[in-house]
DNA sequence: GTAAATTATATAAGCAGCTTAAATTTGTAG
DNA sequence: CTACAAATTTAAGCTGCTTATATAATTTAC
């Protein structure tokens, strides 16, 4: 099969693509809950992922910059915006005080689900046009291809 | 099949692809080829882009922007930089002379192709992992999602 | 044939998200 | 207890985009 092509058009399309995905969406957070008051908040995929891995249990700063492959000013930076938004919490670690533990604002955790559903949703219309093996193809790619860029950003899940 | 876990992967994982994908690269460029100095110039995604599209023809800054998904000034600023390294040349349109054409330098070509093949490896690397069938579907969910976030940035292949 | 509107590009200003380097606080080992 | 290591934060800076504005060339209308 011609790989050559479709190599070439990965090497077009996966920088669209990046440009499209960065673009951040307008959410309603925490304040909406906390103070009746609807605030858009400009919400970018890195928030996203802080909200997707806190949704499997509390972090330390340090794991989240690790999951998400950014360095660890990068992840106090995304953690500092949702806490201003009233989306996370953070607490000292009881037995390793230098280590500061991220978690949901009690009740956000739900707040949390809807933003990372509205997130979904063009997602879903891609994959709802794939057949099964489709979408784990290409999920499989993306797994192979964050490897081979080198991140060994593919054991998240 | 469990499709909402897919999905959720996805979101973990895109964002990490892309802060590998934009990570520039140095790559040595035209100056090489003209002065035979070796120097290393910090070659973008969008780069390579430009580069990509114009193996198949000249193109004017605005196809350029379309093709890339940017504004017309981002396209711009890529120009400028290939431009001031001596890998591409611009010259008006001798029918509609606000349009600014653009174009390999003589002889440039060849180092274009060097340096889209140093992009294209960890991408070879990553589907040389996948049967046929696999990368056909792998590209086409690339497709797909270029579309659903918003771009019609599918067709230019 | 010229004034006004449109189009293509470029310049300017600004922002978001990362990076590295340095500072701060806490823990660990001898 | 002193010195080094580790987790986080602060500070400074860079890149790649954006929108708004400027400039030049073309088209349209009359």
């Amino acid at each position: 099969m011609d790989r050559e092509r479709l190599v070439d058009e990965t090497l077009m399309l996966l920088p669209t693509l990046m440009r499209l995905v960065e673009r951040p969406s307008p959410v309603e957070m925490g304040e909406i809950a906390r103070r009746g008051v609807a605030t858009d908040v400009q919400v970018s995929p890195g928030h996203i992922q802080v909200l997707i891995a806190l949704a499997r249990g509390p972090r330390s700063v340090g794991q989240l910059a690790e999951e998400l492959g950014v360095s660890p000013p990068a992840a106090t930076q995304l953690v500092d915006k949702l806490a201003e938004h009233g989306m996370v919490d953070r607490h000292n670690d009881l037995v390793d005080r230098r280590v500061v533990l991220v978690d949901y604002v009690a009740g956000m955790r739900e707040v949390a689900r809807r933003i990372i559903g509205d997130r979904r949703r063009p997602l879903n219309e891609a994959m709802s046009k794939m057949t099964d093996g489709e979408a784990l193809a290409f999920v499989k790619g993306l797994r192979l291809l964050a490897k081979s860029f080198g991140g060994a950003a593919g054991e998240q899940i």
